[in-house]
DNA sequence: ACCGATGGTGAGGTTACCTCACCATGAGGT
DNA sequence: ACCTCATGGTGAGGTAACCTCACCATCGGT
């Protein structure tokens, strides 16, 4: 256990990786503050409006969260009026959650915001690096899409 | 590829962050889970490690959050025995914390764990992927160490 | 000797999660 | 038709990790 063959260094790398995670969440903040969304509303606002009108528990799945906790982020997010409960004509258990039109209108904006944010971050980047990037994190993802462009052929298509 | 005028997708990218950000938390979760160590925990005794004896005021500085919040997590730490408190010789208003025997030990180990379960994340790419990252991410990070010595300066032109 | 600044902490609040228990409904077996 | 069990949502209550505000002891400068 002592042996480390490839004696790389991992923990800068993860530290770096969180140091800008540091950033990128700060400026995601600061984008949806003027909307007094907070982020857990925010990321069930972006999969509703993907989705349209969705049970609230594919939307849990959605956010990987419990069931019961995508209750409360629908219960705020209806209260400020930017979605909407309806029953769903398929299964008298289930309830739909669907944006408002004004849920539509606010969610819209609160993604243009946080594209803007991630923009100051990654635009600081050359053309180059933005694709260096989008390439390694797709492999560290475990997409494979990138394997034909990979360097060294690729990580093998592990799970 | 190599014509995109407008090559503004952000957005993938910034959830592609997320996405692998996701993973790697996950993977550190799991590793310090067989010490019973919460992240909060387990960071702050990081920094305990690194820096020895410190006041709390300069624990809460390293960890960026307010004084208040380590007088909790050193509290958690105490109890469970792996720091200590002591009174500061050069201020009797301040508060010394170290790593107990115990703590050094629990911290070592939680290190090792933690670096280990990033390895088996970045394990995936292959040196020049890692390298290209850490470049990028060193930028994105705000630090000047790559900007001094130029666009090719720590790592050399791969492929 | 005084007085404003500083270091730590008690009290209490927030966010974003969680589990467990419960009820209404749906679906399958007899 | 009836019974049973699984499923969808939610009330109740809990947790981790933060926060602010108020307070006290002590420090440092005048």
């Amino acid at each position: 256990m002592t042996a480390a063959p490839p004696p790389d260094e991992p923990e800068p790398l993860a530290e770096l990786f969180w140091e800008v995670a540091r950033g990128l969440r700060q400026r995601s903040r600061e984008a949806l503050e003027p909307w007094q969304i907070t982020p857990a509303q925010g990321r069930a606002l972006q999969v509703l409006m993907r989705h349209g009108a969705i049970r609230l528990g594919g939307l849990a799945e959605h956010l990987r969260i419990a069931p019961r906790s995508a209750t409360e982020v629908v219960d705020q997010l209806e209260q400020r009026g930017l979605v909407e409960r309806r029953p769903d004509p398929q299964d008298r258990r289930a309830t739909l959650v669907a944006p408002t039109p004004e849920g539509t209108r606010v969610g819209g904006a609160v993604r243009d915001a946080r594209t803007a944010a991630a923009q100051r971050l990654f635009g600081e980047l050359s053309a180059a690096d933005r694709a260096d990037l989008a390439r390694v994190l797709r492999t560290l993802a475990g997409d494979p899409r990138d394997a034909a462009t990979g360097p060294a052929g690729g990580a093998p298509p592990r799970r």
